[in-house]
DNA sequence: TCTGGGGTCCTAGGACCC
DNA sequence: TCTGGGGTCCTAGGACCC
């Protein structure tokens, strides 16, 4: 594949980012965003936010600022623990309607100056900016990379106009460096890699570092003592297929030497639409059995309706538990025709509730409809020829 | 005092068809 | 009774990501 200008921007601590500019008296505090959801009360005028210390509940941690994250809490934590560490950091409930309001001024704003971007979530997209940067450069004897970092910090600017927020960008050859890249100097940072520096600046870090290797794989890496992405770059790489197998294993060995020809994908469809709940004590199947019938039955209601506000129908059904143990289960079942009905999933999922064993108390109940359509239009019908 | 909610992709076995 | 080689669909679980 011939040379690529791919940049991975992410925004910085994006959600607590978006509360500093509504609270702007919080900026410089330790503050984390998560637990419960924001409500009408929360917009009152003279709101204080408790601090962490007197938490009870299983929020976890979606976002803290840097300040919080200086106490050593991170995203994903449990807020229980997170307490402990940071007693006096002020939590904030999480408001994401506003947060997809900023998402969507910030891809626009970056829009408006590449447009070729593919969306990795609320806060983080890749950029392919190779026309962008050839078309500048060709035939003249300009660097390319340099054409690159302005382009960068023209998206950075632009962003920062279009909402007031910061972010990081990397700018390397694939999606994979752009990811490593964009970490390497937050927050607002700007970090150019090029394949000679592959070696100097990618291969110290940490194998978990790259997107892909997550606490599993980092943790079987490490009994190999294998550490750093340069000890992964120089295994053997039948040891890593031996390992990890064909596929995870090859992959492994290549994202090591920073290779990645992926390409940006400015469009995808859904695959599947799900709604979900942790409850906030676990339930018992039997003694409980009204209050979880009428929760299934308003999580298939919530998820009829966002198949239908999105426009889609879909034919298998799942149903998630997960129980006190944090054993999950899921059961599916694929039905004749496309639904975004709630009674219809409601059925469907019940369905796949009797083929799980239930002896224990369940704290999560989940919906899921996949083998999505756009109604109107049938699944990629498949008429069978009769003689074939 | 552990561990949210919404996703994607991969693997692997079995059914079923040609 | 034993022996094939695909291909697709369905289901369950798990790793990983934001």
């Amino acid at each position: 594949m011939s040379l690529r200008f791919i940049a991975h921007l992410d925004m910085d601590a994006f959600y607590a980012s978006v509360e500093l500019l509504r609270y702007p008296a919080l900026r410089g505090l330790p503050v984390v965003i998560g637990g419960r959801r924001r409500t009408v009360q929360d917009a009152a005028p003279d709101k204080v936010f408790p601090p962490l210390r007197n938490y009870t509940g299983r929020g976890v941690i979606t976002t803290a600022t840097y300040e919080a994250r200086a106490f050593g809490v991170n995203s994903g934590m449990g807020l229980m623990k997170a307490a402990r560490l940071a007693p006096d950091a002020l939590l904030l409930p999480a408001d994401f309607d506003e947060y997809r309001r900023y998402s969507r001024l910030f891809k626009e704003a970056v829009r408006a100056v590449a447009p070729q971007i593919e969306d990795r979530g609320i806060d983080e997209i890749y950029v392919d900016l190779t026309d962008l940067v050839m078309s500048e450069t060709a035939g003249k004897a300009l660097d390319p990379w340099l054409r690159a970092r302005d382009v960068a910090a023209n998206i950075q600017q632009a962003v920062h106009d279009a909402t007031g927020l910061s972010c990081s960008i990397g700018v390397t050859p694939n999606k994979l460096l752009s990811k490593i890249a964009s970490e390497l100097d937050k927050p607002a940072g700007l970090t150019i890699l090029r394949e000679s520096d592959i070696v100097g600046r990618v291969w110290p870090l940490a194998v978990r570092k790259i997107n892909g290797i997550g606490p599993k794989a980092g943790a079987r890496l490490e009994t190999l003592g294998i550490h750093t992405i340069g000890d992964l770059a120089k295994t053997d790489p039948a040891l890593l297929l031996e390992t990890f197998g064909r596929s995870f294993g090859a992959w492994m060995h290549e994202a090591a030497h920073g290779r990645d020809d992926r390409a940006v994908v400015t469009y995808s469809e859904p695959k599947s639409i799900s709604r979900e709940t942790t409850f906030e004590n676990d339930l018992h199947p039997v003694t409980n059995r009204a209050q979880l019938s009428g929760i299934f039955t308003e999580l298939c209601i919530k998820l009829a309706g966002d198949l239908q506000r999105k426009g889609y129908a879909g034919k298998t059904i799942g149903l998630k538990l997960r129980f006190d143990n944090f054993k999950t289960v899921t059961r599916d079942q694929t039905i004749d025709e496309p639904t975004q009905d709630a009674a219809l999933i409601r059925r469907a999922a019940g369905e796949c509730l009797k083929r799980v064993p239930l002896d224990r108390r369940i704290r999560l109940l989940g919906v899921r409809v996949g083998a999505l359509s756009r109604p109107g239009e049938r699944p990629a019908a498949k008429t069978p020829a009769l003689f074939e």
